[in-house]
DNA sequence: TTAAAATTGATTATGTATAATATTGCGGGC
DNA sequence: GCCCGCAATATTATACATAATCAATTTTAA
């Protein structure tokens, strides 16, 4: 097979050569990306044939995408009117940083006393090291890896299924986020503002002192300052303000005035 | 048209007649009150033409309604494998209540500051009233109903409608599970054990006092109880030894223990 | 005359049916 | 063990039937 890419527009290419049995998976992902990048206007409707012409598919995986994506709850499907898109604005992506928020403190809090020693010996140690090291490719690298590696690990040891699902759905919506952000040219590329592993650090050291409420605000600190980052760079500086807010929703921003 | 009930096996009728535009919704709740009520092994393969053939409609509906169980987590969807059930237990419900606890909690957290103060004046009216009052049918009647006002209004104003949109998602298994109950023999239909407007009076006291944490706990202490009644009915008194549950979870079910 | 209600027709969603294609899983042969 | 073919099933594509929505228009009623 020839790779023929070029004679069609992009939009359709971007499904192109996606293997059967997934092309709902793809569907969704490319709306979400159009949506979290601000292609589509609150209200606006998604026409079925219109998204099977764009993504060179049949209707079928479309109308299929359309449930999953309702199910995030970023398009609202109504019976004999089919789908409309929710309003993605800073506010909204708050909303989404809040419910990790939830969902990720409350893991933590259930992984404890799931860890064997060494575990916690090595992460902690990883951790410290990667704090202070020096900061350059290798090192950035490190830090995404380890950084999946510990979510997923307490994902996985919280001792709930479900909520270790719920998880993993919202990563989906998070990753994709990300992935937006790197489209946008506000998005920052050095390293200065990022204290992960601290922040890491300070979400292990929690676990160890088998502190739950410790950690789980380390916790909570850290997904908030992973959405502060998103949404400035996603809407810009004076996003937060834009955003809206609840005060307590607002206080957990910056957790200081929260609590 | 005429009313052909009867001239179809039971299985059929229970689609039968539903508007055009729900079909998926139907087949969901279909699908999902099987599964509570322990009609499907765990791992079981759903077919898609089977249950086509047992809802009387076509693939199409089911294909999505299997999409949407997916999201809920009750089943399993495999790229070119079709859909697998996931085991459902007292371990499951556990999980499920678990995440009902974390999501109402924290939006008890947030919707205080959100009422006028007549309106904690009559909820707390209310739910003092109906603690103390003699019970009978219209009491339990407007126990219901205010149990079902009160959560959806701390849904409604918890300050953010992701939360408020996932607490619902979960409300649709909630109420399935609820349902379900009720077609066991085992269900409990006398009121001595039904403390809910107490749980609800400090729920609303916490509010009042504008005590985000002691609402929360308090939340947290209801959901817990009704999760236990609904384990007790639905697998039997032993069901939470049986749910071989995380010590932290377990120390949830009862909130003495874990605090 | 004007406002409400019913009607019409275009558009789109939803559901059905069928066929084409791809994948999986299994069993037989090597 | 491995490979090949085959049946079962999932997935996708396509065409069509039905039903609902929406807006424009006509009709009806006050």
């Amino acid at each position: 097979m020839y790779n023929i890419a070029g004679r069609f527009p992009v939009l359709k290419v971007e499904l192109m050569n996606i293997n059967h049995g997934t092309r709902r998976q793809s569907v969704v992902g490319l709306i979400l990306t159009r949506l979290f990048n601000g292609e589509y206007a609150p209200g606006a409707r998604l026409r079925v044939e219109h998204l099977a012409e764009q993504c060179d598919v049949s209707v079928t995986p479309i109308r299929e995408a359309l449930v999953e994506l309702a199910g995030f709850g970023v398009i609202k499907l109504q019976p004999n009117r089919g789908a409309e898109v929710s309003p993605f604005g800073p506010k909204q992506l708050w909303e989404i940083c809040h419910l990790r928020r939830i969902l990720e403190s409350e893991a933590v809090r259930g992984c404890v006393g799931h860890f064997t020693p060494s575990e916690l010996e090595q992460m902690e140690a990883d951790f410290a090291r990667l704090s202070t090291a020096d900061r350059d490719e290798d090192w950035l690298e490190e830090t995404k890896l380890l950084d999946n590696q510990l979510h997923s690990l307490i994902s996985e040891r919280c001792g709930n299924k479900r909520l270790s699902y719920e998880i993993n759905r919202y990563a989906v919506l998070y990753r994709t986020l990300r992935d937006a952000r790197h489209s946008m040219r506000t998005a920052r590329s050095n390293y200065s503002e990022m204290d992960e592993n601290l922040e890491h650090l300070a979400i292990v050291r929690g676990i160890i002192k088998q502190d739950r409420e410790a950690a789980a605000e380390a916790m909570g600190d850290h997904v908030n300052q992973a959405g502060n980052a998103l949404v400035q760079d996603l809407f810009g500086k004076q996003a937060i303000a834009d955003a809206d807010l609840d005060p307590y929703v607002a206080g957990q921003v910056t957790p200081t005035e929260a609590l």
